[in-house]
DNA sequence: GCTGAAATCACACATTA
DNA sequence: TAATGTGTGATTTCAGC
């Protein structure tokens, strides 16, 4: 099989996996309908394909936060001043280098960046826009929300479903 | 032990977890330096309280580009054009209950949410548009980003690490 | 798709603080 | 008393056919 060629089977299996990867292989495999070995064998091409990164654990932060104290989610807008490639990639490799920075994306039209930031608090935040949102970093203009409510996160890829309507 | 209270232990295993939950458990209690039966009772009880929330594969967006036609990540700002609290919940449930958001923050100050879309392509993020940001949504002003690139995205809460310094 | 080897998990019990 | 660690049987996973 050409090894970028996704068949509906590797759709299915995929779409199974994003939303719930702990399942156990013979489940998966009746809900795609075959036998544990297959299943078994495509995940593992998908996977050195490179398709499937990884498998990470979700938290709950409205849970943790009772434990821990309130984090902090800011959801951050960032203009450069210079915006040749190079200027774009520098910040970049500086952003992501964060552990702080959830998410990082390049965007257009608009700011140049948006990131998504998990901190601790309001003290964690002001450090990270001192050391990130500076001249120093080429930056000219921030524009920064709080996240009062994470009302929806599931980071799952829309794949088509062309076995939806069918199986319906 | 308290219901609510998480020790160093929870700490260590939340933060692997949320890293890499493929590895076997008793590789994780190796890691945090436990028994495996301890490990897999705290993960369990981590579970109960509803802290790990559950366990989901995260596909890699380039990748599945090259074998379905690249998709399309939007970052869109709402705001409201009535504000009260019942307005906002309203627009929240409309937003979540659509598959191609895949985050919805309320927010503060600036606009009233922040959602992040994926969509397979333009037409999609149109179809979505016309159905969620409209005055019949009371939605009084839009403003969308595209994801050029998204440079990091690691689904990750930011926890106190008491160990980090001492094993390093 | 099936089967045997290997690994994993669940549970009972001994142990420690 | 409450949590940890060890050991055994049952189940599941995995690789070769």
């Amino acid at each position: 099989m050409n090894e970028n060629f996704l068949d509906e089977l590797d759709l299915r299996l995929l779409d199974a996996l994003q939303h719930d990867a702990s399942q156990a292989n013979h489940r998966l495999a009746e809900r795609c309908g075959v036998s544990p070995a297959t299943a078994l064998r495509r995940v593992r091409r998908l996977q050195s394909l490179g398709i499937v990164e990884r498998q990470v654990a979700l938290l709950q932060p409205d849970k943790l936060a009772l434990a821990l104290g309130h984090g902090l989610t800011a959801l951050v807008e960032i203009s450069l001043d210079q915006q040749g490639d190079e200027h774009l990639a520098a910040f970049e490799r500086l952003a992501v280098a964060e552990a702080v920075v959830q998410q990082c994306y390049r965007v257009s039209p608009g700011p140049d960046f948006v990131l998504v930031l998990a901190v601790t608090d309001m003290p964690a935040y002001l450090a990270l826009a001192q050391r990130l949102f500076t001249q120093h970093a080429n930056v000219r203009n921030v524009r920064a929300f709080f996240s009062v409510k994470r009302a929806k996160f599931l980071p799952a890829q829309p794949l088509p479903r062309p076995w939806a309507e069918r199986d319906a």
